[in-house]
DNA sequence: TTGTAAGCGTTATCAG
DNA sequence: CTGATAACGCTTACAA
């Protein structure tokens, strides 16, 4: 008889009170459908025992969660954690749970990844950017889930986007690179395949290089997983391959960091030396020396902007609104006129 | 006739395949239990359909999720990143899901998130530190979950921890601290309710303090949320209250990166002027100049050997062995003797 | 206001 | 190897 205890169900509540299991369902969903005597009781029972609702039971029985699932690439860097909170904040305020996976920036993953979150019952999901296989859209299109990318606005994609032009906003900034004088440029870039972020920042360099004039086939571009240490090999190889490179412009923040502690390696100094910028303005950016100039992106606003629009999908209040928000150059010192 | 489609379940491939649900069920788990023909035609249908089991009702018929869940203060920096990356990996090598939530160092929330995984089926779950209300830990024991504590370790709580001496770790950074010559010594903590680690941090200071004939109730604590900007302000105002004090210990690198900003901003160099120290060794600390001098803490190996462990309590091999780490001092730049 | 009972989509037991 | 069928714990008409 050594029976291992199991937690207690609504049907052992209900015992204990003395009434139905439906009326201790009401009771914690719709407090004001029952009198005050039984929700008394009840709450008393359900005190007792130490009752919680078993989610899973909860979730067939009312074919809704109140849970967005959200896959991000990394967890292990700021890139998307202020985002990620704001809308978590958000969600909170408006009833909702907010579960997160990462993908490990890996497409097989991030689809394993929308499989088990669907499945898990996610009212909603949160994706960051659009490329990925027709076949996760076309998967989610049969599961009927609404579904919502950010940190990336395309017009005329599969899914709506809360989040910004990658492509302008690197253009903005290579403009200004180029209006220093630079001519010699080089880009550390994340990996591009299933990024568009990456991508499209790495197009927007070249549309500028080509606005202006240069060779676009003469920008030196080297791909990167993502992390400080690969920002600061990636500064190496670059460096070494091509002295006469005045600027390295690089997919992140993250990268950009590495960069300048590559070039501090290689005895450069950053700017006067070398000009470095960055992309996504995290906290990083200002604590690092030189501070880096970078490409601001309202990374709050947007996490609010998204939860609100992703609920309003799930409510059917809307069929997705799309939303291109501003970027920014932020100066600080680690770009510099050319001197050279 | 609108009718909103929904996603395929058992039923439907079942009856596409001409076979029954326990079949396909059986298909799906375990492939061996099944004819090659019949298997053919059912996860052809399966493929078809784009089905996906839905986990709610396989977690109510199974009574297993294989999920664990882990609930962290915060995931708006790195120090749990790492750590908590490597448990996920581990986790994953093991056939086990990983759900993270996050607190914001507030116990209230903690309690409710704790609530929110149980009732959602988690396994086992992961939880930071040990200070925390006992009604949480009934709770826990009554629902007959499995819990390990990461990032503290304390013999004789309620749970095991697989973490490290928090209390130890500050005192060696203090006594090292004091040899170089520093008597007045200030500390800016984390918030220290329901947060051991913090309040175990002080404590290791105080001891150290008294260990060497100095008096405790002469180091000056300002204990502040979380924080870069945290930093900053506590370190203005304690230089500002006791402008004789040569070195600030923090309670973690990122109050201590915001100390060294703070520093800055008052126009007094590192550690010529000041000394400031940090703790857990989180990528910043190498980045900022002058890079921290601090606690380092394995966090990889933490994560890895926690979730071993949990999943040995979850699947009733073990019933929870505690593991106290070592840590060490990482000596960098931000620390010198003093030399007032 | 409360109770009864029919699902929700799986897995698992037991026959065949 | 396969098929019925009984759980699993909850919500929600529908009745009372």
């Amino acid at each position: 008889m050594s029976k291992t205890r199991t937690a207690p169900t609504l049907d052992d509540v209900a015992k204990k009170a003395g009434v139905s299991t439906a009326t201790v369902s009401r009771c914690l969903n719709g407090p004001e459908k029952v009198s005050k005597n039984t929700r008394q009781r009840v709450m008393e029972a359900v005190e007792i025992l130490g009752y919680t609702p078993n989610f899973a039971a909860r979730v067939m029985a009312a074919r809704r969660t109140f849970t967005i699932g959200a896959i991000i690439p990394t967890m292990d860097n700021a890139i998307f954690a202020r985002g990620l909170q704001a809308f978590q904040e958000e969600l909170g305020q408006m009833g909702y749970n907010l579960l997160v996976s990462s993908s490990a920036y890996d497409p097989k993953r991030e689809e394993e990844q929308i499989r088990s979150l669907v499945a898990r019952g996610a009212d909603g999901l949160l994706l960051i950017g659009h490329d990925r296989a027709a076949s996760v859209y076309e998967y989610l299109e049969n599961q009927n889930v609404p579904v919502l990318a950010a940190w990336s606005f395309i017009e005329g994609e599969r899914i709506p986007s809360i989040g910004f032009d990658n492509r302008k906003a690197m253009f903005a900034l290579a403009e200004e690179v180029i209006r220093l004088g630079h001519q010699k440029i080089a880009m550390i870039s994340g990996k591009i395949e299933g990024n568009d972020r990456a991508r499209l920042r790495l197009a927007g360099l070249r549309d500028a290089v080509a606005a202006h004039g240069l060779d676009p086939s003469d920008v030196c571009v080297v791909e990167r997983p993502y992390g400080v240490e690969d920002g600061t090999q990636a500064f190496e190889e670059v460096m070494s391959c091509h002295p006469k490179v005045s600027v390295v412009m690089c997919g992140n923040d993250v990268l950009a960091v590495g960069a300048v502690r590559g070039a501090q390696r290689m005895g450069l100094k950053v700017p006067d030396d070398i000009s470095i910028t960055g992309f996504d303005d995290i906290e990083l950016a200002q604590i690092i020396s030189p501070p880096l100039t970078t490409v601001h992106v309202p990374h709050r606003e947007m996490g609010r902007k998204a939860a609100r629009e992703l609920v309003n999908m799930v409510e059917r209040k809307s069929t997705g609104q799309s939303v291109d928000l501003q970027t920014a150059i932020t100066k600080r010192n680690s770009l510099e006129a050319f001197a050279g």
